[in-house]
DNA sequence: GAGTGGTCTAGACCACCCA
DNA sequence: GGGTGGTCTAGACCACTCC
Protein backbone atom coordinates (compact mmCIF):
# COMPACT_ATOMS: atom_id res chain seq x y z
CA UNK A 1 0.00 0.00 0.00
CA UNK A 2 2.96 2.45 0.95
CA UNK A 3 2.29 5.89 -0.37
CA UNK A 4 -1.83 5.66 -0.11
CA UNK A 5 -3.43 5.35 3.66
CA UNK A 6 -6.78 4.66 4.04
CA UNK A 7 -9.03 4.87 6.88
CA UNK A 8 -10.08 2.26 8.87
CA UNK A 9 -13.75 0.42 8.91
CA UNK A 10 -16.64 2.17 11.04
CA UNK A 11 -17.68 -0.48 13.36
CA UNK A 12 -20.34 1.32 14.38
CA UNK A 13 -21.97 2.61 11.29
CA UNK A 14 -24.58 0.27 9.32
CA UNK A 15 -23.38 1.18 5.88
CA UNK A 16 -22.09 -1.99 4.33
CA UNK A 17 -18.34 -3.06 4.42
CA UNK A 18 -17.32 -3.15 0.79
CA UNK A 19 -19.60 0.84 0.27
CA UNK A 20 -17.22 2.09 3.27
CA UNK A 21 -14.34 0.68 1.24
CA UNK A 22 -15.70 1.99 -2.06
CA UNK A 23 -16.28 5.37 -0.09
CA UNK A 24 -12.82 5.34 1.01
CA UNK A 25 -11.27 4.65 -2.73
CA UNK A 26 -13.88 6.91 -4.17
CA UNK A 27 -12.44 9.93 -1.64
CA UNK A 28 -8.67 8.87 -2.38
CA UNK A 29 -9.60 9.59 -6.16
CA UNK A 30 -11.97 12.88 -5.57
CA UNK A 31 -9.57 14.00 -3.88
CA UNK A 32 -7.05 13.80 -5.65
CA UNK A 33 -4.31 11.41 -3.92
CA UNK A 34 -5.31 9.17 -6.64
CA UNK A 35 -4.34 10.13 -10.26
CA UNK A 36 -5.22 8.87 -13.55
CA UNK A 37 -3.31 6.14 -14.00
CA UNK A 38 -2.27 5.12 -10.67
CA UNK A 39 -2.81 2.23 -9.41
CA UNK A 40 -5.25 1.28 -6.74
CA UNK A 41 -4.19 -1.34 -3.94
CA UNK A 42 -4.56 -5.02 -5.05
CA UNK A 43 -7.14 -6.93 -4.18
CA UNK A 44 -4.44 -8.45 -1.53
CA UNK A 45 -3.25 -5.72 0.11
CA UNK A 46 -7.16 -4.35 0.39
CA UNK A 47 -7.74 -7.64 2.07
CA UNK A 48 -5.03 -7.22 4.58
CA UNK A 49 -5.75 -3.76 5.46
CA UNK A 50 -9.34 -4.06 5.58
CA UNK A 51 -9.24 -7.78 7.12
CA UNK A 52 -11.95 -9.13 5.21
CA UNK A 53 -12.76 -11.83 2.29
CA UNK A 54 -11.79 -11.04 -1.11
CA UNK A 55 -15.34 -10.70 -2.49
CA UNK A 56 -16.09 -8.27 -0.10
CA UNK A 57 -13.19 -6.00 -1.81
CA UNK A 58 -14.41 -7.16 -5.30
CA UNK A 59 -17.69 -5.75 -4.72
CA UNK A 60 -16.31 -2.73 -3.34
CA UNK A 61 -13.72 -2.51 -6.59
CA UNK A 62 -16.96 -3.21 -8.67
CA UNK A 63 -18.65 -0.29 -7.17
CA UNK A 64 -15.74 1.93 -8.40
CA UNK A 65 -15.80 0.38 -12.08
CA UNK A 66 -19.99 0.67 -12.53
CA UNK A 67 -19.06 4.58 -11.52
CA UNK A 68 -16.72 4.49 -14.61
CA UNK A 69 -13.92 5.69 -11.73
CA UNK A 70 -11.30 2.49 -12.03
CA UNK A 71 -10.38 -0.28 -14.97
CA UNK A 72 -9.65 -3.23 -14.12
CA UNK A 73 -6.92 -5.08 -15.95
CA UNK A 74 -6.13 -8.53 -16.17
CA UNK A 75 -3.08 -9.46 -14.99
CA UNK A 76 -1.90 -6.11 -14.20
CA UNK A 77 -4.32 -4.25 -11.51
CA UNK A 78 -7.18 -1.70 -11.42
CA UNK A 79 -6.35 1.73 -12.38
CA UNK A 80 -8.26 5.06 -11.95
CA UNK A 81 -9.61 5.74 -15.11
CA UNK A 82 -7.68 8.54 -17.29
CA UNK A 83 -9.79 10.51 -19.95
CA UNK A 84 -8.59 10.47 -23.20
CA UNK A 85 -9.08 13.75 -24.98
CA UNK A 86 -12.25 14.58 -26.21
CA UNK A 87 -13.35 15.76 -29.36
CA UNK A 88 -15.53 19.27 -29.13
CA UNK A 89 -18.64 19.29 -31.28
CA UNK A 90 -19.47 22.89 -32.51
CA UNK A 91 -23.65 23.67 -33.75
CA UNK A 92 -21.70 25.29 -36.92
CA UNK A 93 -19.90 21.86 -37.73
CA UNK A 94 -22.10 20.94 -40.35
CA UNK A 95 -22.39 24.21 -41.95
CA UNK A 96 -21.72 24.37 -45.51
CA UNK A 97 -18.58 26.64 -45.46
CA UNK A 98 -16.60 23.28 -43.94
CA UNK A 99 -18.44 21.38 -46.95
CA UNK A 100 -16.83 23.30 -49.02
CA UNK A 101 -13.07 22.19 -49.22
CA UNK A 102 -14.09 18.82 -50.27
CA UNK A 103 -13.86 16.62 -47.06
CA UNK A 104 -16.48 15.58 -44.91
CA UNK A 105 -16.78 17.15 -41.46
CA UNK A 106 -15.13 14.54 -39.42
CA UNK A 107 -12.22 14.00 -41.49
CA UNK A 108 -11.70 17.46 -42.11
CA UNK A 109 -12.14 18.08 -38.30
CA UNK A 110 -10.07 15.65 -36.80
CA UNK A 111 -7.31 16.41 -39.00
CA UNK A 112 -8.02 20.45 -37.93
CA UNK A 113 -7.14 18.89 -34.12
CA UNK A 114 -3.94 16.95 -35.45
CA UNK A 115 -5.54 13.72 -35.11
CA UNK A 116 -5.63 10.51 -37.66
CA UNK A 117 -9.23 9.86 -38.54
CA UNK A 118 -10.17 6.84 -40.36
CA UNK A 119 -13.73 5.21 -41.06
CA UNK A 120 -14.15 1.44 -41.54
CA UNK A 121 -16.74 -0.90 -41.59
CA UNK A 122 -18.45 0.59 -44.06
CA UNK A 123 -21.73 -1.08 -45.19
CA UNK A 124 -24.80 0.15 -47.77
CA UNK A 125 -27.85 -1.68 -47.92
CA UNK A 126 -31.46 -0.72 -49.71
CA UNK A 127 -34.46 -1.72 -46.79
CA UNK A 128 -37.74 -0.21 -46.17
CA UNK A 129 -37.82 2.01 -43.78
CA UNK A 130 -38.35 1.28 -39.93
CA UNK A 131 -41.11 3.18 -38.52
CA UNK A 132 -39.27 5.55 -36.53
CA UNK A 133 -36.88 6.49 -39.72
CA UNK A 134 -40.27 6.41 -42.01
CA UNK A 135 -41.94 8.54 -39.43
CA UNK A 136 -38.68 11.17 -39.58
CA UNK A 137 -38.54 11.13 -43.23
CA UNK A 138 -42.42 11.54 -44.01
CA UNK A 139 -42.63 8.18 -45.56
CA UNK A 140 -44.33 5.10 -44.92
CA UNK A 141 -42.78 1.39 -44.16
CA UNK A 142 -43.43 0.64 -47.68
CA UNK A 143 -40.65 2.70 -49.03
CA UNK A 144 -36.93 1.93 -49.37
CA UNK A 145 -33.96 3.68 -48.18
CA UNK A 146 -30.56 3.74 -48.34
CA UNK A 147 -28.78 2.53 -45.66
CA UNK A 148 -25.34 3.53 -45.01
CA UNK A 149 -23.60 2.54 -41.78
CA UNK A 150 -19.78 2.84 -40.83
CA UNK A 151 -17.50 3.25 -37.53
CA UNK A 152 -15.55 6.39 -37.19
CA UNK A 153 -12.20 5.98 -35.51
CA UNK A 154 -9.30 8.63 -34.09
CA UNK A 155 -6.08 7.58 -34.31
CA UNK A 156 -7.11 3.95 -34.23
CA UNK A 157 -9.27 4.40 -31.76
CA UNK A 158 -13.30 3.60 -32.30
CA UNK A 159 -15.60 6.82 -30.88
CA UNK A 160 -18.35 6.71 -33.19
CA UNK A 161 -20.86 4.48 -34.87
CA UNK A 162 -23.13 5.86 -37.13
CA UNK A 163 -26.65 4.94 -39.71
CA UNK A 164 -26.94 7.05 -41.81
CA UNK A 165 -30.91 6.63 -43.38
CA UNK A 166 -31.65 8.48 -47.28
CA UNK A 167 -34.86 7.67 -49.41
CA UNK A 168 -34.22 5.47 -52.14
CA UNK A 169 -35.93 8.02 -54.48
CA UNK A 170 -33.10 10.35 -54.07
CA UNK A 171 -29.89 7.88 -53.90
CA UNK A 172 -30.56 5.03 -55.83
CA UNK A 173 -27.97 4.98 -58.31
CA UNK A 174 -25.97 7.63 -57.18
CA UNK A 175 -22.42 8.11 -55.46
CA UNK A 176 -24.51 8.41 -52.18
CA UNK A 177 -25.16 4.37 -52.63
CA UNK A 178 -21.29 4.07 -53.08
CA UNK A 179 -18.87 3.11 -50.29
CA UNK A 180 -17.01 6.47 -51.38
CA UNK A 181 -19.71 9.09 -50.81
CA UNK A 182 -17.19 10.78 -52.51
CA UNK A 183 -15.32 14.84 -51.52
CA UNK A 184 -17.67 16.58 -48.96
CA UNK A 185 -19.27 13.96 -48.19
CA UNK A 186 -23.34 13.05 -48.85
CA UNK A 187 -24.38 16.33 -47.66
CA UNK A 188 -22.44 17.85 -50.21
CA UNK A 189 -24.03 15.17 -52.98
CA UNK A 190 -27.75 15.60 -51.66
CA UNK A 191 -26.70 19.70 -52.72
CA UNK A 192 -25.17 19.03 -55.90
CA UNK A 193 -28.34 17.33 -56.71
CA UNK A 194 -30.75 20.34 -55.54
CA UNK A 195 -31.90 19.47 -52.29
CA UNK A 196 -30.65 23.08 -50.72
CA UNK A 197 -29.53 21.83 -46.83
CA UNK A 198 -31.41 24.56 -44.88
CA UNK A 199 -31.23 23.31 -41.20
CA UNK A 200 -30.90 19.80 -39.02
CA UNK A 201 -32.61 18.73 -36.09
CA UNK A 202 -30.57 16.64 -33.33
CA UNK A 203 -31.82 14.55 -30.40
CA UNK A 204 -29.70 13.59 -28.21
CA UNK A 205 -30.11 10.48 -25.69
CA UNK A 206 -27.69 9.21 -23.36
CA UNK A 207 -28.21 6.16 -22.02
CA UNK A 208 -25.79 2.62 -21.12
CA UNK A 209 -24.59 0.94 -24.46
CA UNK A 210 -25.99 -2.22 -25.68
CA UNK A 211 -23.73 -5.11 -25.66
CA UNK A 212 -22.80 -4.92 -29.19
CA UNK A 213 -22.12 -0.93 -29.27
CA UNK A 214 -19.75 -1.67 -26.38
CA UNK A 215 -18.03 -3.88 -28.19
CA UNK A 216 -17.71 -1.80 -31.35
CA UNK A 217 -16.82 1.36 -29.56
CA UNK A 218 -14.11 -0.88 -27.35
CA UNK A 219 -16.00 0.95 -24.44
CA UNK A 220 -14.95 0.34 -20.88
CA UNK A 221 -17.49 -0.39 -18.34
CA UNK A 222 -19.11 2.37 -16.88
CA UNK A 223 -18.93 4.48 -20.03
CA UNK A 224 -22.53 5.61 -21.53
CA UNK A 225 -23.03 6.74 -24.75
CA UNK A 226 -24.73 9.94 -26.49
CA UNK A 227 -27.36 8.55 -28.69
CA UNK A 228 -28.10 10.93 -31.14
CA UNK A 229 -30.57 11.37 -34.48
CA UNK A 230 -29.83 14.41 -36.75
CA UNK A 231 -32.60 14.99 -39.65
CA UNK A 232 -31.31 17.01 -42.65
CA UNK A 233 -34.08 19.60 -43.84
CA UNK A 234 -33.59 21.29 -47.40
CA UNK A 235 -35.28 24.65 -47.69
CA UNK A 236 -38.59 23.45 -48.68
CA UNK A 237 -39.06 21.75 -45.34
CA UNK A 238 -38.39 18.22 -46.94
CA UNK A 239 -36.54 15.73 -44.57
CA UNK A 240 -33.62 14.12 -46.95
CA UNK A 241 -32.03 12.29 -44.32
CA UNK A 242 -31.96 10.83 -41.07
CA UNK A 243 -28.42 9.56 -38.85
CA UNK A 244 -28.58 7.98 -36.15
CA UNK A 245 -25.35 7.45 -34.57
CA UNK A 246 -23.90 6.18 -31.00
CA UNK A 247 -20.85 8.20 -30.17
CA UNK A 248 -18.62 7.22 -26.92
CA UNK A 249 -19.17 10.21 -24.33
CA UNK A 250 -15.80 10.38 -23.00
CA UNK A 251 -15.02 11.00 -26.05
CA UNK A 252 -17.32 14.31 -26.92
CA UNK A 253 -18.15 17.35 -25.91
CA UNK A 254 -20.97 18.40 -27.67
CA UNK A 255 -21.65 22.38 -27.80
CA UNK A 256 -24.58 24.56 -29.58
CA UNK A 257 -25.77 27.85 -29.82
CA UNK A 258 -29.48 28.68 -28.82
CA UNK A 259 -31.23 31.91 -29.50
CA UNK A 260 -32.59 34.12 -26.78
CA UNK A 261 -34.17 35.77 -29.67
CA UNK B 1 -40.11 -19.79 -14.17
CA UNK B 2 -43.31 -21.11 -15.89
CA UNK B 3 -43.84 -18.39 -18.62
CA UNK B 4 -39.92 -18.27 -19.74
CA UNK B 5 -37.80 -20.23 -21.32
CA UNK B 6 -34.52 -19.51 -21.31
CA UNK B 7 -31.96 -21.55 -23.10
CA UNK B 8 -29.55 -24.00 -21.58
CA UNK B 9 -25.74 -23.50 -21.00
CA UNK B 10 -23.23 -23.49 -23.73
CA UNK B 11 -20.55 -26.31 -22.34
CA UNK B 12 -18.30 -26.01 -25.14
CA UNK B 13 -18.14 -22.15 -25.04
CA UNK B 14 -15.68 -20.44 -23.08
CA UNK B 15 -17.86 -17.62 -22.06
CA UNK B 16 -17.85 -16.70 -18.96
CA UNK B 17 -21.08 -19.03 -17.07
CA UNK B 18 -22.76 -15.50 -15.80
CA UNK B 19 -21.87 -13.93 -18.75
CA UNK B 20 -24.01 -16.63 -20.98
CA UNK B 21 -26.60 -16.46 -18.35
CA UNK B 22 -27.18 -12.36 -18.48
CA UNK B 23 -26.88 -13.28 -22.67
CA UNK B 24 -29.80 -15.24 -22.30
CA UNK B 25 -31.57 -13.07 -19.79
CA UNK B 26 -30.73 -10.13 -22.16
CA UNK B 27 -31.86 -11.16 -25.02
CA UNK B 28 -34.86 -11.85 -23.45
CA UNK B 29 -35.83 -8.64 -22.65
CA UNK B 30 -34.59 -7.13 -26.15
CA UNK B 31 -36.47 -9.55 -28.09
CA UNK B 32 -39.98 -8.81 -25.85
CA UNK B 33 -40.25 -12.30 -23.77
CA UNK B 34 -39.95 -9.86 -20.88
CA UNK B 35 -41.18 -6.56 -20.81
CA UNK B 36 -41.13 -3.20 -19.06
CA UNK B 37 -41.80 -4.15 -15.01
CA UNK B 38 -41.71 -7.25 -15.50
CA UNK B 39 -40.30 -9.86 -13.38
CA UNK B 40 -37.19 -11.62 -14.17
CA UNK B 41 -37.06 -14.81 -12.77
CA UNK B 42 -36.03 -14.95 -8.85
CA UNK B 43 -32.45 -15.87 -7.83
CA UNK B 44 -33.41 -19.19 -6.63
CA UNK B 45 -34.76 -19.99 -9.94
CA UNK B 46 -32.21 -19.43 -12.17
CA UNK B 47 -29.67 -21.43 -9.38
CA UNK B 48 -32.09 -24.31 -10.27
CA UNK B 49 -32.05 -23.83 -13.94
CA UNK B 50 -29.00 -23.24 -14.62
CA UNK B 51 -27.42 -25.48 -11.40
CA UNK B 52 -24.87 -23.18 -10.23
CA UNK B 53 -24.25 -21.40 -7.17
CA UNK B 54 -25.91 -18.30 -6.21
CA UNK B 55 -22.54 -16.12 -6.92
CA UNK B 56 -22.85 -16.90 -10.05
CA UNK B 57 -26.68 -15.62 -11.11
CA UNK B 58 -25.89 -12.67 -9.00
CA UNK B 59 -22.62 -11.71 -11.44
CA UNK B 60 -25.10 -11.96 -14.11
CA UNK B 61 -27.95 -10.13 -12.48
CA UNK B 62 -24.98 -7.81 -11.65
CA UNK B 63 -24.27 -7.18 -15.40
CA UNK B 64 -28.17 -6.26 -16.69
CA UNK B 65 -28.03 -4.15 -13.40
CA UNK B 66 -25.11 -2.08 -14.52
CA UNK B 67 -26.46 -1.74 -18.58
CA UNK B 68 -29.24 0.00 -17.15
CA UNK B 69 -31.82 -3.01 -18.11
CA UNK B 70 -33.13 -4.12 -14.69
CA UNK B 71 -34.12 -2.91 -10.69
CA UNK B 72 -33.53 -4.92 -8.06
CA UNK B 73 -36.18 -4.20 -5.45
CA UNK B 74 -34.98 -5.34 -1.81
CA UNK B 75 -38.00 -8.39 -0.47
CA UNK B 76 -39.78 -8.24 -4.06
CA UNK B 77 -37.45 -9.35 -6.64
CA UNK B 78 -35.59 -7.96 -10.06
CA UNK B 79 -37.71 -6.40 -12.76
CA UNK B 80 -37.07 -5.30 -16.22
CA UNK B 81 -36.54 -1.38 -15.93
CA UNK B 82 -39.34 1.22 -17.17
CA UNK B 83 -38.65 3.89 -18.40
CA UNK B 84 -40.88 6.90 -17.26
CA UNK B 85 -42.09 9.34 -19.87
CA UNK B 86 -38.90 12.19 -20.66
CA UNK B 87 -39.38 15.37 -21.39
CA UNK B 88 -37.91 17.12 -24.09
CA UNK B 89 -36.01 20.14 -24.19
CA UNK B 90 -36.22 22.11 -27.19
CA UNK B 91 -33.67 24.47 -28.75
CA UNK B 92 -36.04 27.49 -28.10
CA UNK B 93 -37.40 27.13 -24.70
CA UNK B 94 -35.36 29.85 -23.37
CA UNK B 95 -36.51 32.11 -26.16
CA UNK B 96 -37.88 35.83 -25.04
CA UNK B 97 -41.45 34.74 -25.80
CA UNK B 98 -41.42 31.57 -23.66
CA UNK B 99 -40.57 34.07 -20.89
CA UNK B 100 -43.69 36.68 -21.55
CA UNK B 101 -46.09 34.69 -19.45
CA UNK B 102 -44.12 35.32 -16.07
CA UNK B 103 -43.66 31.52 -15.82
CA UNK B 104 -39.39 30.32 -15.52
CA UNK B 105 -39.37 27.82 -18.33
CA UNK B 106 -39.17 24.85 -16.26
CA UNK B 107 -42.48 25.65 -14.59
CA UNK B 108 -44.18 26.43 -17.54
CA UNK B 109 -42.77 23.38 -19.96
CA UNK B 110 -44.07 21.30 -17.66
CA UNK B 111 -47.10 22.11 -16.92
CA UNK B 112 -47.95 22.34 -20.52
CA UNK B 113 -47.00 18.79 -20.47
CA UNK B 114 -49.61 18.17 -17.92
CA UNK B 115 -47.09 17.38 -15.09
CA UNK B 116 -46.86 18.61 -11.85
CA UNK B 117 -43.40 20.91 -11.58
CA UNK B 118 -42.08 22.09 -7.85
CA UNK B 119 -38.38 23.13 -7.21
CA UNK B 120 -36.83 22.45 -4.02
CA UNK B 121 -33.23 22.96 -1.98
CA UNK B 122 -32.92 26.32 -3.12
CA UNK B 123 -29.74 27.80 -1.76
CA UNK B 124 -28.16 31.64 -2.38
CA UNK B 125 -24.77 32.06 -1.32
CA UNK B 126 -21.58 34.27 -2.60
CA UNK B 127 -18.70 32.67 -3.48
CA UNK B 128 -15.53 33.62 -5.50
CA UNK B 129 -15.66 32.36 -8.56
CA UNK B 130 -14.40 29.22 -9.15
CA UNK B 131 -11.45 29.04 -11.73
CA UNK B 132 -14.01 27.37 -14.72
CA UNK B 133 -16.67 29.87 -13.82
CA UNK B 134 -14.39 32.68 -13.99
CA UNK B 135 -13.32 31.93 -17.35
CA UNK B 136 -16.76 31.02 -18.81
CA UNK B 137 -17.33 34.68 -17.30
CA UNK B 138 -14.31 36.48 -18.21
CA UNK B 139 -13.94 37.36 -14.33
CA UNK B 140 -11.09 36.28 -12.21
CA UNK B 141 -10.98 33.89 -9.57
CA UNK B 142 -10.96 37.11 -7.18
CA UNK B 143 -14.50 37.75 -8.37
CA UNK B 144 -17.21 37.01 -6.76
CA UNK B 145 -20.44 35.81 -8.26
CA UNK B 146 -24.08 34.65 -6.68
CA UNK B 147 -24.63 30.98 -6.84
CA UNK B 148 -28.08 30.19 -6.94
CA UNK B 149 -28.71 25.98 -6.70
CA UNK B 150 -32.21 24.15 -6.87
CA UNK B 151 -33.09 21.21 -7.81
CA UNK B 152 -36.18 20.49 -10.26
CA UNK B 153 -39.03 18.10 -9.62
CA UNK B 154 -42.10 16.65 -11.81
CA UNK B 155 -44.78 15.07 -10.25
CA UNK B 156 -42.12 14.83 -7.16
CA UNK B 157 -40.06 12.96 -9.24
CA UNK B 158 -36.48 14.64 -9.26
CA UNK B 159 -35.23 14.79 -12.79
CA UNK B 160 -32.59 18.08 -12.56
CA UNK B 161 -30.01 19.66 -9.68
CA UNK B 162 -28.88 23.06 -11.33
CA UNK B 163 -26.56 25.97 -9.90
CA UNK B 164 -26.46 29.39 -11.25
CA UNK B 165 -23.35 31.64 -11.56
CA UNK B 166 -23.97 35.53 -12.25
CA UNK B 167 -21.47 37.91 -11.05
CA UNK B 168 -22.11 39.17 -8.09
CA UNK B 169 -21.15 43.02 -9.84
CA UNK B 170 -24.78 42.43 -11.11
CA UNK B 171 -26.83 40.37 -8.91
CA UNK B 172 -25.53 41.16 -5.48
CA UNK B 173 -29.05 43.17 -3.52
CA UNK B 174 -31.27 42.07 -6.64
CA UNK B 175 -33.91 39.59 -6.45
CA UNK B 176 -31.93 37.01 -8.20
CA UNK B 177 -29.73 36.68 -4.96
CA UNK B 178 -33.29 36.17 -3.22
CA UNK B 179 -34.61 32.30 -3.29
CA UNK B 180 -37.65 33.50 -5.13
CA UNK B 181 -36.42 35.37 -8.18
CA UNK B 182 -39.64 36.24 -9.60
CA UNK B 183 -41.90 36.05 -12.23
CA UNK B 184 -40.26 35.06 -15.62
CA UNK B 185 -37.37 34.00 -13.62
CA UNK B 186 -33.73 35.68 -13.67
CA UNK B 187 -33.14 36.12 -17.17
CA UNK B 188 -36.25 37.88 -17.30
CA UNK B 189 -34.51 40.15 -14.55
CA UNK B 190 -31.52 40.38 -16.16
CA UNK B 191 -33.25 41.56 -19.14
CA UNK B 192 -35.46 44.26 -17.02
CA UNK B 193 -32.06 45.10 -15.63
CA UNK B 194 -30.69 46.35 -19.01
CA UNK B 195 -29.29 43.11 -19.84
CA UNK B 196 -30.41 42.38 -23.37
CA UNK B 197 -29.87 38.40 -23.95
CA UNK B 198 -29.08 37.75 -27.26
CA UNK B 199 -28.20 33.92 -27.18
CA UNK B 200 -26.68 31.16 -24.78
CA UNK B 201 -23.95 28.40 -25.74
CA UNK B 202 -24.58 25.02 -23.79
CA UNK B 203 -22.28 22.00 -23.48
CA UNK B 204 -23.33 18.82 -23.17
CA UNK B 205 -21.22 15.92 -21.48
CA UNK B 206 -22.87 12.81 -20.77
CA UNK B 207 -21.66 10.29 -17.65
CA UNK B 208 -22.06 8.42 -14.75
CA UNK B 209 -23.53 10.09 -11.55
CA UNK B 210 -21.49 10.81 -8.50
CA UNK B 211 -22.20 9.85 -5.28
CA UNK B 212 -24.23 13.01 -4.41
CA UNK B 213 -25.83 13.22 -7.78
CA UNK B 214 -27.38 9.70 -7.60
CA UNK B 215 -28.32 10.58 -4.45
CA UNK B 216 -30.35 13.73 -5.12
CA UNK B 217 -31.71 12.58 -8.33
CA UNK B 218 -32.52 9.40 -6.93
CA UNK B 219 -31.07 7.58 -9.92
CA UNK B 220 -31.12 3.68 -10.52
CA UNK B 221 -27.78 2.08 -10.99
CA UNK B 222 -26.70 1.98 -14.65
CA UNK B 223 -28.46 5.53 -15.65
CA UNK B 224 -26.27 7.71 -16.37
CA UNK B 225 -26.47 11.75 -16.22
CA UNK B 226 -26.20 14.78 -18.61
CA UNK B 227 -24.24 16.98 -17.71
CA UNK B 228 -24.88 20.40 -19.51
CA UNK B 229 -23.38 23.80 -19.23
CA UNK B 230 -25.41 27.16 -20.61
CA UNK B 231 -24.03 30.41 -20.41
CA UNK B 232 -25.57 32.87 -21.19
CA UNK B 233 -24.92 36.23 -23.48
CA UNK B 234 -26.04 40.01 -23.56
CA UNK B 235 -26.17 41.55 -27.52
CA UNK B 236 -23.16 43.25 -26.37
CA UNK B 237 -21.59 39.62 -25.99
CA UNK B 238 -21.00 39.96 -22.48
CA UNK B 239 -21.40 36.35 -20.66
CA UNK B 240 -23.74 37.02 -17.82
CA UNK B 241 -25.03 33.42 -16.34
CA UNK B 242 -23.62 30.59 -15.93
CA UNK B 243 -25.87 27.44 -15.38
CA UNK B 244 -24.49 24.00 -14.76
CA UNK B 245 -27.09 21.64 -14.37
CA UNK B 246 -26.63 17.94 -14.12
CA UNK B 247 -30.17 15.88 -15.42
CA UNK B 248 -30.91 12.40 -15.35
CA UNK B 249 -30.63 11.14 -18.53
CA UNK B 250 -33.66 8.86 -18.87
CA UNK B 251 -35.93 12.38 -17.73
CA UNK B 252 -34.82 14.08 -20.92
CA UNK B 253 -34.28 14.25 -24.31
CA UNK B 254 -32.23 17.30 -25.53
CA UNK B 255 -33.14 18.62 -29.08
CA UNK B 256 -31.39 21.22 -31.25
CA UNK B 257 -31.58 23.21 -34.30
CA UNK B 258 -28.43 23.16 -35.80
CA UNK B 259 -28.11 25.77 -39.41
CA UNK B 260 -27.02 24.19 -42.91
CA UNK B 261 -26.41 28.29 -43.47
C1' DG C 1 7.44 -18.03 -10.91
C1' DA C 2 5.22 -14.50 -8.39
C1' DG C 3 1.56 -11.45 -8.46
C1' DT C 4 -2.50 -9.91 -10.42
C1' DG C 5 -7.46 -10.07 -11.55
C1' DG C 6 -11.47 -13.54 -13.37
C1' DT C 7 -14.55 -17.11 -12.27
C1' DC C 8 -16.98 -20.27 -9.36
C1' DT C 9 -18.56 -22.98 -5.24
C1' DA C 10 -21.17 -23.74 -0.88
C1' DG C 11 -22.35 -22.29 2.64
C1' DA C 12 -24.17 -18.37 6.35
C1' DC C 13 -27.05 -14.66 8.37
C1' DC C 14 -29.67 -10.50 7.65
C1' DA C 15 -33.38 -7.13 6.01
C1' DC C 16 -37.24 -6.37 3.39
C1' DC C 17 -41.91 -7.38 1.30
C1' DC C 18 -46.19 -9.56 1.19
C1' DA C 19 -49.86 -12.60 2.39
C1' DG D 1 -43.69 -17.06 7.84
C1' DG D 2 -41.98 -17.90 3.41
C1' DG D 3 -39.76 -15.88 -0.37
C1' DT D 4 -36.90 -12.30 -1.97
C1' DG D 5 -32.63 -9.82 -2.51
C1' DG D 6 -28.21 -7.88 0.35
C1' DT D 7 -24.04 -8.94 2.52
C1' DC D 8 -20.15 -11.71 3.80
C1' DT D 9 -16.94 -15.71 4.45
C1' DA D 10 -13.29 -19.06 3.01
C1' DG D 11 -11.88 -21.47 0.19
C1' DA D 12 -10.61 -23.20 -5.10
C1' DC D 13 -8.67 -23.04 -9.81
C1' DC D 14 -7.71 -20.38 -13.90
C1' DA D 15 -5.66 -16.75 -17.18
C1' DC D 16 -2.98 -12.93 -17.83
C1' DT D 17 1.28 -9.90 -17.11
C1' DC D 18 5.77 -9.05 -15.97
C1' DC D 19 10.24 -10.24 -14.58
Amino acid sequence: MAELSLPDLDPISDRAVFRQIADHLRDAIERGKLHQGDKVPSETQLMQHYGVARMTIRNALQVLQSEGLTVAEHGRGVFVRSHPPVRRLASDRFARRHREQGKAAFIAETEGAGGKPSVDSIKITEENASPDVAERLKLTTEDCVIVRSRRYLINGRPVEIATSYIPAEIARGTQIAQPDSGPGGIYRRLEEMGFQLDHYMEEIRSRMPLRDEARALKLAPGVPVFHLIRTAYTTEGRAVEVCDTVMSSDAYVLSYELPAR
